[in-house]
DNA sequence: TTGAAAGCGCTAACAG
DNA sequence: CTGTTAGCGCTTTCAA
């Protein structure tokens, strides 16, 4: 009874410390590479309990040691599209080095869920959260958003945290002004609603650039939806078939680019004699498209990079200013956009 | 000091027994649901606990409960795609109704990596796990998951466990009559290793397909190679550069067809006059190719229903026999398979 | 440098 | 039905 212990996982620190001889504060120490223990001994006792096959209990380490890196949550709406589930991959990868296991929890942009999620996740202690918040962020979650170390990612939710996000107002003016420098003056926008702080900031990168562009408003209808591919799809069917219509289309949003890719192949139309198109997201989704599209091409990998640095970094205590860290997309060129129709 | 307790969450079960004046073993209890407390007095726990903003540790309960079903491992060895991506998503999304929460394990196909994450997670003391096996499980991890409650996922690893799959073998044999009824006696076939138990049923899948339409291995040229989308671009090139040039291409895998439809666009080839074309996977990322792709469609949202469950019931106590349970996929035709040319 | 002992917050025997 | 008392397995004071 006494020598079995450990019912599940089996050896444990008293079992090793007892084997050995010395305290469990000993081995433990050892095992966590405090510096106040004898070298030799230290050695010795890793060895014993890597022999021993020894593997430490998270739970009761993290509930011990009030704070451990043992779990950090992943709280994103969607994660069927590359913009989260690549990220989260990347971020997984980075944060197991650390030991850290990632919780992931698809809130399907619903605050209620979103916030029922974040309570749970602080529920299991987690050493922090990347958080790609959900469109309508409830009070109470934004209150628990401010009293942990969180990153933002995609998103941000308005609280003072670091956040990683793609330049979209920088490059959505760069596709405006590539759009107005082949001659388009109709030129439709598609993208997310302004209450997401990513589609606001693509307003934005629209604003500029038909100014820039010696445009105004009235030269681009726009349509803003939740970023799914079925709102791609209504929404670039409705402003195809405006009036006025327009000459060329840009989507900003990968997952509405999707359907907006569809539903222009649908409608049957030359690229890019008929309309110019530029998408977003990642090129290999429209590859097969004829010809390829021009695609707004986000770096999922750098910004998982990024986001999993600076949390790691703000656990580690490092100051980290609470402010947007941006990844430059880039605009690539496929041969989607062209001079306007005659 | 005592007053406070609880320096990161709050209040405990001890403050809700002190302050209702009960023992920390009857609120516990009234939080669970046991029967053993008189039903008003666990309704009054009950409102007291809600209304104090109460939120169990899971640490602890689970560390103390030595069983517990806080945290349930998904080991995966890519995320990217979104036969995993969407299984993920949806099985988070159905755990989570238990209160689970899904730790998510990405093993890039590395068996070391793979190891040691079980082994993490098993120190996690996760009520179970999904695991969709590297190609090369170790021995090591594989007495691991004899131990714990495990369903298997997309691919089997040999242990005796319940799995959710695919019926590939099934739906490949499918494919081949409807390239030999249309008249193909020269097909290529793209798939995974046979040491991946989705590769092996593939190609049984393949054989007898073959065997029913009169045909032999000798009219089948194949190429097998890990799912990534480059090696489906490099073997489709291989096999549609051959001496014998097939007039079809059968591709078994999402990752590899994503790579092989690439590969025939870059080729130029009309489809389905030149080449008779099948690719596996979601329809929608094949929508805009034109002809639109033939597809073998996967249920992914039913093969996440089904590993949830099986997994639940495992977790329930209830006999779940180790066997496969094969989800039936669909060949839907786009327009990709035609004739073979003249 | 090491050990003894007190928790972390919760659940579960065991009594009453 | 309810309370007391041990733990779960680990970390971390506090002394020695």
């Amino acid at each position: 009874m006494a020598g079995t212990r450990g019912r599940r996982g089996g050896v444990g620190v008293v079992d090793l410390a007892r084997e050995l001889g010395v305290s469990t504060a000993t081995v433990s120490r050892a095992l966590n590479g405090s510096d106040a223990v004898r070298p030799e001994l230290a050695q010795r006792v890793r060895e014993y309990a890597e022999q021993r096959g020894y593997v430490a209990n998270r739970l009761a380490r993290a509930l011990s040691a009030n704070t451990s890196r043992a779990f950090v949550g992943f709280v994103i709406p969607y994660v069927d599209t590359p913009a989260y589930s690549a990220v989260a991959a990347e971020c997984a990868r980075l944060l197991s080095r650390d030991g850290t296991q990632m919780i992931l929890s698809i809130t399907e942009n619903d605050p209620e869920r979103e916030h029922r999620q974040l309570r749970e996740l602080l529920a299991s202690r987690v050493a922090g959260l990347i958080v790609s918040p959900s469109t309508y962020v409830t009070r109470a979650s934004k209150e628990l958003l401010r009293n942990a170390p969180v990153v933002e990612l995609h998103r941000a939710s308005g609280i003072a945290a670091p956040g990683v996000f793609s330049d979209d107002e920088q490059v959505i003016t760069e596709c405006v002004l590539h759009l107005a420098a082949l001659g388009h003056r109709r030129i439709a926008y598609l993208g997310t609603p302004r209450e997401l702080s990513n589609g606001a900031a693509r307003l934005r990168g629209l604003r500029r650039g038909l100014e820039l562009a010696g445009l105004t408003e009235r030269n681009c209808a726009t349509h803003l939806s939740e970023p799914t591919a079925e709102n791609g799809y209504t929404g670039a069917n409705q402003l195809l078939g405006a009036a006025e219509k327009p000459t060329a289309l840009l989507v900003g949003g990968g997952s509405l680019s999707q359907g907006a890719a569809r539903a222009v192949r649908a409608a049957g139309l030359r690229l890019p004699e008929q309309l110019s198109l530029i998408v977003y997201g990642d090129p290999t989704w429209f590859a097969l498209s004829d010809p390829p599209l021009t695609t707004v091409v986000v770096g999922y990998a750098e910004l998982a990079d990024q986001a999993a640095a600076l949390l790691q970094r703000r656990l580690d205590g490092e100051p980290v200013e609470p402010r947007p860290y941006l990844v430059k997309p880039e605009l690539v060129n496929a041969g989607s956009t062209g001079p306007p129709p005659a």
